[in-house]
DNA sequence: ATCACATATTGATCAGCATCAAAAAGGCAC
DNA sequence: GTGCCTTTTTGATGCTGATCAATATGTGAT
C-alpha cells in the first residue's frame, strides 16, 4: 500500500485503545480456531475485537460466491467496530487466534466520559478508511504484478520487516484480497521469486524472504 | 452499491453535523469553478467542506496518471475531512460547485466540547469507510456491466431517485470510479439502452431516465 | 511411513476489457 | 447560425488475467 510509514511497530495495549485497557472495558478473551467464523455479516454487532495472536479476515461476499476481502488483521489490530446495529461484513479466522473483546455499547460509553478517547477512537476508523482509499486505487487500477509487490510490501511492514515473514492465508485468501485470483497470485509470485525479488524459506511456500524491497517498490506503482 | 437505504433525502443543514450549523462554525462560502481544484493530495489539510450546490469528485493519482476516483460528493455531502495534517486524496469540481467551509480545528474543538456530536463525527467517517467497503467489493470483484449498473442505482438513489436523474460527471470520471476506461462505460450503458432499462433525455447523454430500476438491480450481482 | 486431502504451481486456452482508431454528437464562443 | 473543440459512441484488434486442467507439494490423521 502506499502508506506504510507507522504502521509499523504495533503492540498489544499500545493501539489507539491503549488508554482504555485495564479499565475493565476489555471483558474477556476467546479463541478461535482455524476457519472458523468470529462473525457474519448481518450479525447483531455487540463486541469489537483486538488480535492477541494470530490472524484474521474480513470480507463480504456476493450471492454467487465471489468474496472481496476488505482486509487482514494482526495481532494488536481492532476490527469489528460498527456504527449501525449489525455487522456489514464477515470475519474468520485464518489460523488459531486469540482475541480479546468488549461490547460496543461498553466501549461508546467509556469514550463519550473521557476527553481525549473520542479522538483516539475517531482515529481507528479514520485509519481503516485510509487503507481502504489505498486498497480502492490497487483494485481500480494496478495490475497483478503491482498489486501482488504492494501486498508483499504491505504485509512486510505490518510485521516490522522481518528477516523471514510469515503468511498466514493462503493464495486463494491472498488472491480475493487483491481481486485476482489464486493462479495469477501464484504466477506474480513466482515471477518475483525468479526475479530475485524474494526467496521462500523452507518446505512451505508461506515463509517468505523478502530480498529487495526497494526493487519490489519498484514493480509496485 | 449495496447499501441504499437511508442515503436518499439527505438536505443542507440535515446531516450528521447538522447540531455544528448556525454555530459560527461554518465560517464561509466559497465557490469553485468547474474543473478547479478544492484541494490536492499532499495539501495541509486545514478546512472541511460541505457541498451546497454542485458536485466534487475525490480521486487518487499513480505517477503515470491512473486514477481512481473514491466517490463523488453532491449537495450536502461533507467531504476532506482528515485525521492527519494533510489531505490523502484530492478533490476537485465537477461543475460550478458552491460549498461552505470550516476549519478542522475549529470543527473538532466544538465537537470535543460537546457530547453527542462525537458520536455524529464518528458515524460521518464510519459511513465514508462503508461506503468504501461496498466500493471494494465492486472493484475487486465485479463485472463492466454490473458496475455500471450499481453506479446508475448508487446516482438514482442519492438524487433521491427522480424521473430524470442529471449525470454532473463525464464518463471518464464514471470509468475512473468504477475501474473501467471510459469506452467500456460508453459501452455498458448502450447496453442497458438497448435492453430498454433507461433511456436519454433531450441532446445530451448526462440525462437519464431509468425505466426499470429491478431490472438495472439484477444486473448488479 | 502411508494415505487422503488441501494447497500451490505450472501450462494451455479463452474471454472480457483495454487499446487504438475513427466518426458522430454536443457544447460553447463569437 | 458557424466553427472549433470536447465528449461520446462505435468498431477492430490485442493483451492481461480468468478459466480449465494437470501435476506437484504439503499437511494431518492413523
Amino acid at each position: 500500500m502506499l502508506v506504510r510509514t507507522n504502521e509499523t511497530m504495533r503492540r498489544l495495549n499500545d493501539g489507539p485503545l491503549a488508554v482504555l485497557v485495564g479499565e475493565r472495558v476489555f471483558s474477556s478473551e476467546f479463541k478461535y480456531r482455524k476457519g472458523t467464523e468470529v462473525f457474519g455479516e448481518g450479525d447483531a454487532a455487540e463486541y469489537v475485537y483486538q488480535i492477541i495472536t494470530g490472524a484474521v479476515r474480513t470480507y463480504k461476499l456476493l450471492a454467487d460466491g465471489r468474496r472481496q476481502i476488505n482486509s487482514f488483521h494482526l495481532p494488536g489490530d481492532m476490527f469489528g467496530f460498527e456504527n449501525g446495529a449489525s455487522h456489514r461484513f464477515s470475519a474468520e479466522a485464518l489460523v488459531e487466534t486469540k482475541v480479546r473483546l468488549m461490547r460496543q455499547r461498553s466501549l461508546l460509553h467509556t469514550v463519550a466520559s473521557r476527553e481525549g478517547s473520542t479522538t483516539n477512537l475517531l482515529r481507528l476508523v479514520t485509519q481503516s478508511l485510509q487503507h481502504a482509499e489505498n486498497h480502492m486505487l490497487l483494485l481500480g487500477r494496478k495490475t497483478a504484478l503491482e498489486r501482488v509487490a504492494a501486498f508483499l510490501l504491505e504485509m512486510d511492514d505490518r510485521q516490522s520487516h522481518p528477516d523471514v515473514m510469515i503468511l498466514p492465508m493462503s493464495r486463494r485468501d491472498i488472491a480475493d484480497y487483491l481481486g485476482l485470483t489464486l493462479e495469477t497470485v501464484s504466477r506474480a509470485l513466482s515471477v518475483l521469486r525468479d526475479d530475485g525479488l524474494l526467496r521462500f524459506i523452507g518446505t512451505t511456500q508461506r515463509q517468505v524472504a523478502l530480498l529487495n524491497r526497494c526493487g519490489l517498490a519498484q514493480y509496485d506503482a
